[in-house]
DNA sequence: CTAGGGTTAG
C-alpha cells in the first residue's frame, strides 16, 4: 500500500481496522509492554546525562546561545538546556535561533535533540516548522511520530493528527500507549467515534486498556461523547491508576453534568492517598463552584496553596471564580489583583462572575452595582489590549442585556461580526437576548433569524423574548417550528410557552402546552409554571380554577402564588378564600415586600384593621432591605443610579425637576390624572399634595438630556412599577416622541406612542 | 493521557 488515505473525514471514518491490525501481527510485545521514556525525554543515549553540560540555566537565553557560540566540538544535549528553555518561553524565535545553531554544528545527526525540536516548533504553535524539521529527518522512531502528532492535537488540527499516526503505520512503527492515546484524542476532537472505536477494538485485543495512559485516553474519549458509564467503567479496570486517571474521571463527571459524583471521586481520591496536582484542584475547584459548596471550595483552594500551587493560573482563576459567586467579593478581587500575568481567562471569569452574581445577589441593589463593575471591568481588559473572545462576548452581551444598556450591546454586536465570533451559537444567543431585553424585538428576530445553527437555548430564548414583548402568536409558531426541525423544549421553554398564553389569557392553550409538557415530553412542572398558570387563572377571573390547581401541586406554594390568589380573590369578592390564602401567606413570612401590598389590600376590603396593621409591621421590618425604589440608566458605558425624590443627581438636579414638572403640566392636558400614591407602602406621603417622582422618572429625565433627540430612553427599575408612573410614561412617549424602555422588577414596559408592551394588567390590580 | 472562563426563566 503506497499511497496514504486521504485526509477527509469520510476516509479516516472508513478506515478497515483490519488495516492497522495486520500492521502489528506478530508484534504485539513491544506495543504492550514497552513504555517509551517519554514524548520529549531521550529514547537513545539515554546514559549520557542532559544537565551535565554548560551552566546554561543561570543564564540569560541569549547569552546562553553566546556561550554556545564560543565553544567548540559541542556534543548534542548540549542543546537540552536551551531547548528546555524554548519550551517555557514558547517563541518561535527563540526555536529558530537554536535551530540555526543546530544545523551549523551539526548536532541535526542527533534524533534525541531533533525530535525535541519538533516539539519546542509544537509547542510554540509552529506545525509548518515543526514538519519541516520531521520531515528533513534521515529516521525516526515512534517518539518523534508521537510527537508530531501531539502537536497536530495541541494545534488544533486532529485530521493531520490522525493522518501522520497513518503514516507511521504505514512507515512500519508500531504504536506505543501514549500514541494511543494522542490518536483517540484526537478523534474526540474530531468528534469521530468511529475512528475512536477502531482503535479501541484495536487496544482491547491486545490487552492494554488497563494501562495508565491508553486507560485515561479513553475514559476522556467516552466521556467527550456523553457516555460516562463507560468512562467509569474505563476507569475502573485501569490496573495502576496515577494522578491522570482520577483528573479524568472527575473532570468527565464534570463535563456531563456530574458535580456531585465528581467530589466523590476526589474524596475516594485523596481516601486512596493520590496527591492531586494542579489539574485536578483546578477541576475540583470548579465542582465546587458548580454545586456552590464555598466551604469545600475553601478546603481545597487552601490544599492547593499548601502543595504549592497559589501561583498556578488555572488553579487561581477557579478559586477566584468560586469565591466571587459564592458572594466572597473582596477575597475575590484580592486574587484577582494579586495575579501577575493574568489571562484572558482571568478577565473572563470575573466577568462572568459579576453578570452571574446580579441574578442572586441578598438585594437588587448590589447586584446592579455588580453589573456596573463588570462593565468598567470590561473596559479596563479592552484598554489593556487583550482581545475578547467567545467566552467574554458571550458574558458582556448578557451583562448588556440585564443592564439594559442597547448602545454598549451594539458596539460589541460589531465586535462580534468583526472577529467572526457571532457565528458561536452562544454568542449568537446571547446577542439575540440582548437585543430584545433592551426593548428591540424586531432586531432580536432579525440576529434569531441570520444564525447558522441554533441549540435549544437559542429557539427558548428567542419564545420567551416573543412572550416578554407580548407577542404571544410568534412565540407559538417559533414553538411550533422548534418542534418540527427535531428541537426538544426544556422546563425553561414551557416557561416561555406559558407566559406567552398567559399574556393572551390563552387559558385552554395553556392548558394543553401544560399537558403536552408533562405527557409528551416527560417534564415535571415547577414553581414557575404553577405561578404561570395561577396568575393566568386570576386574570382571567377563574380563581377557582387557580385554587383546584394550587391544591394539586405537589410543592408547597410560595409567596406569590399565595399573592395573586389573595388579590384573585379580593377582585371576585371570595372573602373566604381570601382570608384562607392571606393565612398561607403569612406563615411564608413573606421575604418580598411585593406580595405584601395585595395582602393590605386585601384586609383592608374586608376591614381588618388589626391584621392590616400587623402586615405593615411587618413590611417595615422588610423596608430597608426590599423597599427602597431604584432605577438605573447606562450611557455610553457608565452607569447612573436615582433614587425617588432625588437630591443628589449624579446630572443637573435644577434641569431634571424643571423637564419633569413641565412634563407633568402637559401630561395632565393630555388627561394624565395624578390618582395619589397607588403604592400602599408609601402610606405616610399619600396626603402630601405635590407629586413624588419615582426613581424612573428621574432616570428618563436624565436620559432626555443626555442622550441624542430621538434615541430611545433605557431603564431598569429594582422594584415594580406603579400604575402612576406607568401611566405618567405612557404620557412622556407621546410627550418626547421618543421609545421608553423599562425593566422592572416583574416585566418589560416597551412605551410607544402612548402604548405599553406589557398589555396593562393594572386596571384589574 | 488530566485543568480554569460563556447562552435561556424566576
Amino acid at each position: 500500500m503506497a499511497c496514504l488515505p486521504s485526509l477527509s473525514l469520510a476516509a479516516t471514518v472508513g478506515l478497515d481496522p483490519s488495516s492497522l491490525r495486520s500492521r502489528v501481527s506478530g508484534h504485539v510485545s513491544p506495543l504492550a509492554v514497552e513504555k517509551p521514556p517519554g514524548i520529549c525525554c531521550g529514547t537513545n543515549n539515554a546514559s549520557a546525562s542532559p544537565t551535565a553540560t554548560l551552566e546554561v540555566e543561570s543564564l540569560d537565553f541569549r547569552e546562553g546561545l553566546s556561550v554556545l557560540e564560543d565553544g567548540t566540538g559541542l556534543g548534542p544535549f548540549d542543546y537540552v538546556p536551551l531547548l528546555q528553555e524554548c519550551m517555557e518561553r514558547r517563541l518561535v524565535s527563540d526555536a529558530e535561533a537554536v535551530h540555526a545553531h543546530i544545523i551549523k554544528t551539526g548536532a541535526r545527526e542527533d534524533l534525541y535533540v531533533m525530535t525535541f525540536l519538533v516539539n519546542v516548533y509544537a509547542q510554540c504553535g509552529a506545525m509548518i516548522a515543526a514538519r519541516k524539521v520531521f520531515d528533513g529527518l534521515p529516521r525516526r522512531n515512534v517518539v518523534t511520530w508521537t510527537t508530531l502528532i501531539t502537536g497536530y492535537v495541541h494545534n488544533s488540527e486532529p485530521e493531520l493528527a490522525i493522518r501522520v499516526y497513518l503514516e507511521m503505520l504505514e512507515a512500519g512503527s508500531y504504536p506505543t500507549n501514549y500514541t494511543l492515546g494522542i490518536a483517540l484524542n484526537a478523534c474526540s476532537s474530531l468528534r469521530s467515534l468511529e475512528l475512536g472505536k477502531q482503535i479501541h477494538a484495536y487496544i482491547v485485543k491486545y490487552r492494554i486498556e488497563q494501562d495508565a495512559s491508553i486507560g485515561n485516553a479513553l475514559c476522556s474519549l467516552y466521556s467527550k461523547f456523553g457516555n460516562l458509564d463507560y468512562a467509569v467503567k474505563t476507569f475502573r479496570g485501569i490496573t495502576e491508576k496515577n494522578v491522570i486517571s482520577w483528573t479524568a474521571i472527575i473532570s468527565a463527571c464534570s463535563e456531563n453534568g456530574e458535580a456531585a459524583s465528581g467530589l466523590s471521586f476526589f474524596s475516594e481520591m485523596l481516601w486512596e492517598n493520590v496527591e492531586p496536582n494542579e489539574f485536578t484542584l483546578t477541576c475540583v475547584l470548579s465542582l465546587c463552584c458548580t454545586v456552590m459548596s464555598l466551604s469545600l471550595g475553601k478546603q481545597v483552594h487552601s490544599l492547593s496553596i499548601k502543595s504549592g500551587y497559589q501561583l498556578n493560573l488555572p488553579v487561581r482563576n477557579s478559586a477566584m471564580y468560586l469565591y466571587l459567586k459564592c458572594g466572597l467579593v473582596d477575597e475575590a478581587y484580592k486574587l484577582f489583583n494579586e495575579i501577575e500575568s493574568s489571562s484572558l481567562v482571568t478577565w473572563n471569569a470575573i466577568i462572568a462572575g459579576h453578570v452571574q452574581i446580579m441574578d442572586f445577589a441578598s438585594d437588587n441593589l448590589s447586584a446592579y452595582q455588580g453589573g456596573t463593575r463588570a462593565l468598567e471591568i470590561f473596559l479596563r481588559m479592552i484598554h489593556s489590549g487583550l482581545k475578547p473572545d467567545l467566552f467574554t462576548f458571550s458574558s458582556v452581551l448578557t451583562l448588556c442585556s440585564k443592564l439594559v444598556a442597547q448602545e454598549q450591546g451594539e458596539q460589541i454586536h460589531a465586535q462580534t461580526i468583526k472577529t467572526g465570533c457571532l457565528s458561536d451559537v452562544v454568542v449568537g444567543s446571547a446577542l439575540v437576548n440582548m437585543y430584545s431585553k433592551c426593548g428591540s424585538i424586531r432586531r432580536a428576530s432579525k440576529a434569531f433569524v441570520e444564525m447558522s445553527t441554533r441549540t435549544l437555548i437559542s429557539w427558548t430564548t428567542m419564545i420567551t423574548n416573543f412572550a416578554i414583548h407580548g407577542k404571544t402568536q410568534q412565540a407559538l409558531q417559533l414553538f411550533e417550528d422548534m418542534r418540527l426541525v427535531g428541537v426538544k423544549p426544556n422546563q425553561i421553554t414551557f416557561v416561555g410557552v406559558l407566559a406567552a398564553c398567559g399574556r393572551s389569557l390563552m387559558v385552554d392553550e395553556a392548558l394543553n402546552y401544560f399537558e403536552m409538557m408533562q405527557k409528551e415530553y416527560r417534564i415535571k412542572p415547577v414553581m414557575d409554571h404553577f405561578e404561570l398558570l395561577v396568575d393566568m387563572f386570576v386574570m382571567s377571573g377563574r380563581i377557582d380554577e387557580a385554587f383546584d390547581l394550587i391544591k394539586k401541586m405537589h410543592y408547597e406554594p410560595n409567596e406569590f402564588i399565595w399573592s395573586a390568589l389573595i388579590t384573585g380573590a379580593r377582585l371576585h369578592r371570595n372573602p373566604e378564600l381570601g382570608l384562607y390564602a392571606a393565612e398561607r401567606l403569612i406563615k411564608l413570612e413573606p421575604r418580598d415586600s411585593e406580595t405584601c401590598v395585595p395582602l393590605l389590600k386585601m384586609y383592608r376590603a374586608v376591614e381588618r384593621w388589626i391584621d392590616m396593621l400587623n402586615v405593615e409591621k411587618l413590611m417595615r421590618e422588610l423596608q430597608p432591605v426590599k423597599l427602597r425604589d431604584w432605577s438605573w440608566i447606562c450611557i455610553k458605558g457608565k452607569v447612573y443610579s436615582f433614587e425617588p425624590n432625588e437630591q443628589f443627581c449624579p446630572g443637573n438636579n435644577m434641569e431634571m425637576h424643571m423637564l419633569l414638572e413641565d412634563l407633568l403640566g402637559r401630561a395632565k392636558t393630555l388627561g394624565y390624572e395624578f390618582s395619589g400614591s397607588s403604592e400602599l407602602m408609601d402610606n405616610e406621603d399619600a396626603n402630601i399634595s405635590s407629586r413624588i417622582h419615582q426613581s424612573e422618572e428621574f432616570a428618563i429625565a436624565f436620559g432626555l438630556l443626555n442622550t441624542p433627540k430621538a434615541a430611545p430612553i433605557q431603564i431598569i427599575k429594582n422594584t415594580s412599577m406603579c400604575q402612576n408612573c406607568h401611566d405618567f410614561i405612557k404620557c412622556l412617549s407621546i410627550l418626547t416622541a421618543r421609545k421608553i424602555v423599562i425593566q422592572d422588577r416583574k416585566r418589560l414596559h416597551k412605551f410607544v406612542d402612548g402604548k405599553c408592551s406589557c398589555g396593562d394588567f393594572w386596571g384589574l390590580l
